[in-house]
DNA sequence: CAGCCTCTTTTGTCCTAGACAAACAACGTG
DNA sequence: CACGTTGTTTGTCTAGGACAAAAGAGGCTG
């Protein structure tokens, strides 16, 4: 048998849509149309695992499925769009760099973020290379011009290179802050980079690595003695879930412990009591700055 | 309402047992046995929640469900069973480092094990203090002397000692190995682990990052032009999905390049036709020496 | 008594089809 | 043009039923 089928879970894992959606699409849209094994269940043949996929990038861009379901295969690749990157800093070429991840030069990318960490120092390598660069790679896996175990390399290497950073620093004096991720939220790269920062100025971070279970955050931050606690979303995490999650953390935080909030996930949120949101690098400095004032 | 209450989501995402799980346990052993909301969903109150964490719990160390669910909650914390642990080498005193954990003493901990790492060299820091340590701290975990915060901290900093040494190695010359996991497969200490060692000995790693779909697993060794890949699952990985993945893994692979599997998760597993498994380092590092002898 | 085969029970995952609320789009009004 | 109201879209929940893979129990044989 060469024509090698997928079953419901085995979607769900490929394509991160769920298998609530995946039969509901079914019902309603007519499509995906798996055919069915012995046992009455779904099997998937490659091809609509391929346009499932490319369904679901679609719709982290923002377009709603509705649209996406009806539009046939080959019309939707058209769809992509390339996204508005506002121009890279002056001092920035990245281009180098991506090319470099693109032939798959581990150490060639490796060397080269080396020598523009060397030259930018650790906070401008944060803000002109590592966060654009990011952001580019983003849009460029978001386009399908890079494939996914190429936005993972990057990903990886990037990590080892910031954490490895970090560690050269000296241990902090300010302000103890407790950063991790929430469960299902498994970007750390943006929490990384606030990590830098934040240590760069000085203050004592504690990374306790993604998906923490909110109630062990609770826990932590207590045993930790922590002033703040450092939340990211990135961009995929699902919308509709942060404001419950973070009035739950909320809840279960002392009161004179902080939340701060960051990532692209949270972006379009409203405000919320008790908790600090932070778009960008320069609302965090910010808020790390005040905090220290208002001691 | 100070009572908070979880919804099945919730349930699934802090405990791991997925909503049918949780639906059928309801149905056959009577528990759990959530209220409703006006809207007749579920909520698990936070007690119930908390046995289904400690069943869950049990259930990784190969108790079956059937009979930990006719438990009463009191009971069940004394099934925890203190775990057989080999006596650990005789040159590591690990209760130092376990402590500096408990206590939360970041700072302390990594200096510790840097000063180990000095003492040890590198491949006996791998095999003498993180491999034994992880062991200890799975075990503590277990039986629930160990919060989860305090073991993601203790991953969190081993990772990051672990990577800064990679990093610090010469490029090597040797076979090209592609380090990931599979999807849903998160831990990756082991994996690092067995980097640093196949580092070491001067193989040419280039590290994925963990979750990687499977089709594009096979993308990269393509594109890396890799003589091996090497994957890792975890003991709390569900061991009946692993015979399926690697067999899709090992069609969707050119033949050429070799399939290489370690890690908790495979201990119990039958020999696969083209998988070469690797229950422990030992092994590893005897396959890496056959590869070159056959060159 | 160890090993192997078979039968039974246990257990996770899949199935259908219906319901509803939150998020979004579209419209009308001040 | 801002803002509330109405309609549509969409993800997630619910209920039981079904089945196959895994684990355990028993029985047989060397």
């Amino acid at each position: 048998m060469n024509t090698p089928s997928f079953n419901i879970a085995a979607v769900e894992r490929d394509t991160g849509l769920s298998k609530d959606v995946l039969r509901v699409w079914e019902r309603r849209y007519g499509f995906p149309t798996p055919e069915r094994d012995a046992n009455g269940e779904r099997c998937y043949p490659p091809d609509q695992v391929e346009r499932l996929r490319l369904i679901k990038r679609l719709m982290d861009q923002g377009h709603r499925p509705g649209k996406l379901l009806g539009i046939p295969a080959d019309e939707l690749s058209q769809l992509m769009p390339r996204r508005q990157l506002r121009p890279p800093p002056a001092t920035a070429d990245l281009t180098e760099l991506l090319a470099l991840i693109k032939q798959h030069d581990a150490a060639g990318f490796q060397h080269a973020m080396q020598q523009r960490l060397a030259r930018q120092g650790l906070q401008g390598f944060v803000q002109d290379t590592v966060a654009p660069l990011t952001e580019q790679v983003g849009a460029a896996w978001e386009d399908g011009s890079f494939e996914v175990f190429e936005e993972h390399l990057f990903t990886e290497l990037t990590k080892r290179l910031l954490r490895q950073s970090i560690s050269s620093l000296p241990a902090g004096h300010g302000p103890r802050l407790l950063l991790t991720s929430v469960p299902n939220e498994e970007h750390v790269l943006g929490l990384l980079m606030v990590e830098t920062l934040f240590a760069l100025e000085g203050a004592d971070c504690i990374p306790l690595g993604p998906q923490m279970p909110l109630f062990d955050i609770a826990r932590a931050a207590r045993a930790h003695a922590a002033d703040i606690v450092a939340l990211s979303f990135s961009q995929a995490f699902p919308q509709r879930r942060i404001p419950g999650l973070l009035l739950q953390l909320r809840q279960a935080l002392p009161a004179n412990i902080e939340l701060w909030v960051g990532g692209g996930g949270i972006a379009r949120l409203s405000p919320l009591d008790g908790v600090l949101l932070l778009p960008g690098f320069a609302e965090a400095l910010d808020a790390l700055a005040a905090w220290r004032t208002a001691r």
